[in-house]
DNA sequence: CAGATATTTTGAAATTCGTCAAAATATCAA
DNA sequence: TTGATATTTTGACGAATTTCAAAATATCTG
């Protein structure tokens, strides 16, 4: 539904950063933060930018607090890529 | 290379919609604005984001300007996106 | 050439975005 | 409870984005 959020969310280098990184697996907050020179506040503004667009899912395990992919949506995103992209009959 | 520009310029709304609009063909800056509740000028910006990520071509003729779609560059965008959100094992 | 049409460019205003530092929240351990 | 650790939230600020109105550019017609 909400592809805007989507397209947004992948806007931001940082942000398509952070998904990479989730592709090696789950990782805490602070573990990803060791990748960027950035505020930890910061990062998690790009955390909440990705959870908007339900890229993202994240879950509290003790005092910390593991980022994973949402790997359901992303059936959503490639119909929304198709959308974009896919749809061209032969030229 | 500029992968950035093509995230970015997939980032606006009105540019989506340009883009959609030039899948039922090549159309001319008018007849593209007819689609819009904007001004002329703010969508020739918005044709410049999407030139500048190589997503549009534009080619003059007469008084007007016909844009379309850059079809030659969609592969790389479809490998951009493979590579934020294809490389996930098998669930 | 002058005038009309189609489009872009410029300059400025309003909004949104990314970032930081500091304060707040939540959990654990003693 | 107190203190330490992990993370988020808040408030502020500068930079980037989107938009408009007006001026500029390019092409065609007479």
């Amino acid at each position: 539904m909400p592809s805007h959020d989507v397209f947004k969310a992948l806007a931001d280098p940082s942000r398509r950063k952070i998904l990479k990184l989730l592709q090696g697996g789950s990782k805490t907050a602070g573990t990803l933060a060791e990748a960027f020179d950035m505020t930890k506040g910061s990062l998690s503004h790009h955390f909440n930018v990705l959870k908007a667009a339900d890229l993202v899912r994240c879950e509290r395990r003790g005092q910390q607090i593991v980022y994973s992919l949402n790997t359901s949506v992303f059936e959503d995103v490639a119909a929304l890529m198709l959308d974009l992209f896919g749809t061209r009959r032969a030229k």
